[in-house]
DNA sequence: AGCTACGATAGAACAACGTTCGATACGACG
DNA sequence: CGTCGTATCGAACGTTGTTCTATCGTAGCT
């Protein structure tokens, strides 16, 4: 019934009688397997059974680390979160509280350009014990540095994780096989679309024909930066500190 | 192998010799009944069986309507994005673009508050048949209105669709089955984690002390809005047309 | 050393799901 | 009345998450 709390069980492995293995496991190295999977073949390549035969093991013996599938999403997410939070924690120090924000965010959201599956699952857990919430608290604590009142704060805060979530949902969506099998390269799928778009009445979509040309092999980083920019100089002119002009 | 293209086909039933009876649907109607499904009850019981007992008739009759699962949750999705074009078409128009997006994107939010599912599906299909796209160019027209580049434009009204989408998703989250099953309401559950937030270190968690009251009891749609209006500010900059101040 | 209790592993089975198959009913047209 | 295309349905298949039950291996005790 309990679980394992020494987490210094080494991956030993030993002999069986018979000649069958019995695997060893520890929560670190499931939670390594399953990100592994994750960041090779997307979410839905995380099965218990593919996931155990990389462990070496039985489908069962996940079990005793993790309760059910969501808590290994959690954990799983949480790990990952972890190293981003080192990557933000190891950024420098800079004078404009703003400054700091948006490298915050933006070492946030290059986590999230390397694991698409992530802008799915992040933000899932705000349980007191995990990184999330540390997470959270270094983006806010820019922000108390600017004169704002606290529920200004929350929603500034808020606001930027609202923006990075809202661009990495772009991002994780599944490309639909032909670019997963490399059969057709994102710009090429990109194209495509824009051909199609073109190819619409210019007097019923005047906006999309304006921006055609901008969306075909568009820049998914410089889209949140720009949008991420919005916000920030938003912020700042809530803050009434002005940039020095 | 062909698709139902005549959309009169009404409900009508007929009787089995034996007494069985033979269920006849439209597509209309499995669509309606899939979105009653998912509003009801949330993705999760958006399932084949559920829906063709719900229509009365057999697992295998939808696929006549629906090649798969995930056509099913986009043309669903394409439905209910359609009453939502069709409110933001009947939004009055306002002399400042900016009032405009601003009118839209609440529009489109408000949507997304009845129908939390929607935050997870709503962007996954940009065909160019279909309401998303129209949804798209609506959005995008007010920005034809502002002095901005077509680049500008286009990464306006990305930033404006992602502060949608990223409110949206942390509404989508499935509240942990006590609210579901009305145990605890969603006050009282906020409650809970504002209190254990409280009983963290000052020193280690400064921001989440700061912002603990606001986030006790807040608002979604307020912290929709707040974020909204930084991006809009940022945008009413960006286009240097002044708010008349 | 032998015994025991517990930490940990695993195969088999289960229920639910998406999906496919083959059979069959119905209405329209000849 | 027979035929064809439309539409329906029960049954089955493969895969998934999950549970059950049996077992192994080691640490700790006598």
């Amino acid at each position: 019934m309990a679980r394992p709390q020494s987490r210094t069980a080494e991956a030993r492995r030993s002999r069986h009688p018979d000649g069958r293995r019995r695997a060893s496991h520890s929560m670190e190295s499931v939670l390594t397997e399953a990100v592994a999977l994750l960041d090779e073949a997307g979410a839905q390549a995380l099965t218990f059974r593919a996931l155990a035969q990389r462990l070496g093991g039985g489908v069962a013996s996940i079990y005793w680390y993790v309760a059910s599938k969501e808590e290994l999403l959690d954990r799983a997410t949480d790990h990952v979160i972890g190293t981003v939070l080192a990557d933000i924690e190891r950024l420098p120090a800079l004078d404009d509280p703003i400054d700091d924000l948006r490298a915050m965010a933006l070492t946030l959201f290059d986590a999230i350009v390397d694991r698409p599956w992530l802008g799915a699952y992040f933000m899932r857990e705000t349980d007191v014990q995990g990184n999330s919430l540390r997470l959270y608290e270094k983006l806010g604590e820019p922000t108390l540095r600017l004169d704002l009142t606290a529920r200004q704060r929350f929603h500034a805060v808020s606001a930027v994780v609202g923006v990075v979530v809202g661009s990495a949902v772009d991002l994780g969506q599944e490309p639909p096989q032909e670019v997963l099998d490399g059969a057709v390269n994102r710009e090429d799928f990109l194209h495509r679309y824009a051909q199609a778009w073109r190819e619409l009445d210019p007097a019923e979509f005047p906006f999309v024909h304006e921006i055609v040309d901008e969306f075909d092999g568009h820049d998914d980083v410089d889209q949140f930066r720009s949008a991420l920019e919005l916000t920030l100089t938003g912020l700042r002119l809530q803050a009434g500190t002005g940039t020095g002009a």
